[in-house]
DNA sequence: TATTGTTATACTCTATAACTATA
DNA sequence: TATAGTTATAGAGTATAACAATA
């Protein structure tokens, strides 16, 4: 009986995947959030703002999926990115539905002043870890996120609000 | 020119940390939120749950700490729980400000009658690692959690929120 | 008809301030 | 005064439905 059994039946909560998720999401955003307050940016605009300058030129429902958002949100970080003219939304001339994204030289000088604290958060974040158990972190990380990619969209709520009627513009 | 430099200046934003943090979250509570739907329960309250059944007769102020909750919001959370007869409070006699928490028999149920998929729906998130990487995986992250505590509360912020005036109760 | 992006709206999670009741 | 918990309220993230413009 040194072993009792391989697999508990549950963990206790404090391992559960989905509780060290939120926990490890909950420190990332502290760390990050308290770089960014000062430039009135929250860590999902900035992100916003990185994943732009990172793939320019793209439309909006490209970067938001990529991302991993909802494209009406994105739609709405992109419209105050673009009010405090860190990015810029241009009509695609081959697509006139469609909005090419690129990050102002504003945006990019922003993204240069801040990276250096934020790289120096993320180190601080991960040192408990050695380099090469950082490394191996990220990656499972980045294996399982895409091995689950489809969960990634459906939200994290409760009942489907199912809108029953209330039609946007009911007096036309 | 082999090997360019150890650490770049910045990582690609789908290899930083708090961009993982995000996507892992938002996954496991996709996989979560589906199976606790049919409940009404959403991962967060049903966590509460959980932490409550491993700790019972503690106060809401030092389930909520341990959780990484803020106790406004836990005893949102446990009003809800109550109200569904899934948790009870009982005021602590030693001391009659405390409320010492409780799961009824019908959450015990409930958590019992939920784990199996629960713990199913764990094994496919995790399915890409080896048992060796996820023990790996969840060491890693209860170490950075556990160092990074701190940061475990100042919120996903922006700017404080200040409350200028208005007070609660004007017309006393 | 299908797709890109928008507006309106709602729900969850999180956070702060001010309050009540005990200690 | 200090602590446990509450009420009121607000911001941030996420989701759906309905719509407009374009393909």
């Amino acid at each position: 009986m040194a072993k009792p059994h391989a697999s508990p039946e549950v963990l206790p909560s404090h391992r559960v995947p989905a509780h060290l998720a939120r926990r490890f999401n909950q420190i990332c955003l502290g760390v990050t959030a308290e770089i960014l307050s000062g430039d009135d940016l929250t860590p999902m605009i900035f992100g916003v703002l990185v994943a732009v300058l990172e793939q320019p030129g793209r439309g909006q429902r490209q970067v938001a999926e990529r991302m991993g958002v909802d494209v009406v949100n994105f739609g709405q970080m992109i419209d105050e990115l673009e009010g405090k003219g860190l990015v810029e939304r241009k009509i695609d001339p081959d697509d006139r539905r469609a909005r090419k994204l690129y990050v102002t030289e504003r945006g990019a000088a922003l993204r240069r002043r801040l990276s250096p604290d934020l790289l120096a958060a993320q180190e601080r974040l991960l040192a408990p870890l050695s380099p090469d158990e950082r490394r191996a972190l990220l990656d499972m990380l980045v294996r399982v996120i895409e091995a689950n990619d489809s969960y990634a969209r459906p939200g994290n709520g409760r009942r489907k609000p199912q809108r029953k009627s209330k039609p946007v513009n009911p007096s036309q």
